[in-house]
RNA sequence: GGAGAGGUGGCCGAGCGGUUGAAGGCAGCGGUCUUGAAAACCGCCAGGGGUGCAAGCCCCUCGAGGGUUCGAAUCCCUCCCUCUCCGCCA
């Protein structure tokens, strides 16, 4: 969420992000709708502060007569603020969708556009040329016999899987090398519930109400399934006032993730690629604000590591405006060459890093106090995926076959795999 | 699931219905002392909001929401959450 006190001083600048999203929002029906909340507010104030004086004179002995007539005007009084009240709790009511409906402010160098429109940064690795006709991961899988969609239909449906024999070992040792990874570079390792409460998922901006929703809601209760550790990692330092000697915080998380992808059914739904459920390492890092685009590259540079030593070619984008999520400010993607991807490979999108400015710490309440400052501030939030197990099994799959059926295992990896190949079977 | 206890400032923790926005402690900040540091001592120090160039002034907040009262952190109700014990259980 903004601050809708910024709302009118730059109120170009916000319709033109809303544009640039592709957001439909009334910012002027927000600016107007918080200066009827302050207008109140005000109004209230010394409605109040009568009040008070009102009061303290009660304190004193008064005949019953004064008494009598200080009662009466005690009773006025106070039905006065209760109905300044209500309509204070009306206007706030209707502020706060507008509020919630504006998305951040926009990198100026993110692209404009829509999801095609990214900025390509760099690449890094060679894309593979076979000497042989490769297999996509899912017939690779059906040589190697690695994960089961059949048998995940029936029991939980369409997207659920079940990972076999070599596959399971793979998710276990990426995550475990991914670890080694963050920590080296400083993320504490969390391992997370895999479910948090509404009010810190909205608090993430991640909406679970609506037809689009990505988010799956556990009846009966106030949780929802995380879609990512992002938000159990968040939750933590909601409502809390850090000191600026303990920022910045890097934590990493690993959790499932739960998607219902509403609305992508038949998008690049083959295999792994978009699934229901998936195991993630993900970073989180809560900065300064001045901080926080170091820490995005930083964020970005561990991502990078990973993929190197997992010998997957890849490029790294700035996503244009009309793909970015409400909360990012700006953010960087690293896809990853997926040899069987669309006609003769194609990079496809193993990572994710966005720099979400204050945006979720304003509805988190996560402020820090500077060590010269009385003003506290709110923190910046970043996220970055360290590693998304199945996505990234389909490029070491595809990307590292052989003629014979069988796959190589990346050195990095394979002491964490205790295998230097998968089949031949 | 059953029984009980409790939710107060960055943290811990007091708090007869008006003098408590809140004792005390810790942490933090400033100072005295010290070659320096520590210790000791003195002082300052809740958060959010409105208004103002500013100093300041004002309002709100003791889990949330209602109620009683001229007046509620203190009394009543509802809800939420946390903890302890018992049961069940990987």
């Amino acid at each position: 969420m903004l601050d809708p006190r910024i709302l009118e001083s730059r109120r170009d600048e916000i319709v033109a992000s809303c544009k640039s999203r592709r957001v439909d929002v009334d910012v002027d029906a927000a600016i107007a709708a918080h200066q009827r909340v302050t207008e109140i507010q005000t109004e209230l104030n010394g409605l109040n502060q009568r009040r008070n004086e009102h009061q303290a004179g009660g304190k004193r002995k008064l005949d019953p007569a004064e008494r009598e007539a200080h009662v009466a005007e005690g009773r006025q009084l106070k039905e006065e603020v209760a109905e300044l009240e209500k309509r204070l709790a009306a206007e706030r009511a209707a502020l706060q969708p507008l509020m919630l409906a504006i998305p951040n402010f926009l990198h100026p160098d993110s692209p404009q556009g829509g999801e095609a429109d990214f900025n390509e940064l760099r690449r890094v690795g060679e894309p593979r040329k076979f000497d042989f006709q490769p297999l996509d991961h899912m017939a690779l899988s059906g040589k190697l016999d690695l994960f089961d969609f059949e048998a995940g239909a029936k029991v939980s449906g369409q997207k659920w899987y079940f990972l076999k024999n070599e596959a399971v070992l793979l998710e276990l040792a990426l995550q475990r090398m991914a670890i080694d990874f963050v920590m080296e570079a400083g993320f504490a390792p969390f391992t997370t519930p895999d479910v948090a409460r509404k009010e810190i998922v909205d608090g993430l901006a991640f909406s679970p109400r609506g037809s689009e929703s990505q988010i799956y809601s556990i009846e009966g209760t106030d949780l929802d399934l995380i879609g990512t550790a992002e938000i159990t990692l968040g939750g933590i330092n909601a409502d809390t006032l850090l000191d600026e000697a303990d920022l910045p915080l890097r934590m990493s998380g690993v959790s499932h993730c739960f998607r219902t992808e509403a609305g992508s059914a038949g998008r690049e739904s083959k295999g792994l690629y978009r699934v229901h459920q998936f195991t993630k390492v993900e970073m989180f890092a809560i900065t300064r604000p001045e901080d926080s685009a170091a820490m995005h590259d930083e964020i970005v540079a561990v991502e990078e590591r990973i993929l190197q030593a997992l010998e997957i070619p890849y490029r790294v984008i700035d996503i244009a405006a009309g793909d970015l999520g409400a909360p990012a400010y700006r953010k960087f993607d690293i896809e990853g060459w997926m040899p069987m991807r669309g006609d003769g490979g194609d990079y496809g999108e193993l990572t994710s890093a966005s720099n979400c400015t204050d945006y979720q710490a304003r509805r988190l309440k996560t402020r820090f106090r500077r060590a010269d400052v009385k003003k506290n501030e709110f923190v910046h939030t970043l996220n970055g995926t360290a590693i998304a197990v199945p996505r990234t099994i389909v490029a070491i799959l595809e990307n590292h076959q052989r003629s014979d059926g069988s796959v190589a295992i990346p050195a990095a990896l394979q002491s964490y795999l205790g295998l230097e190949r998968i089949g031949p079977r």
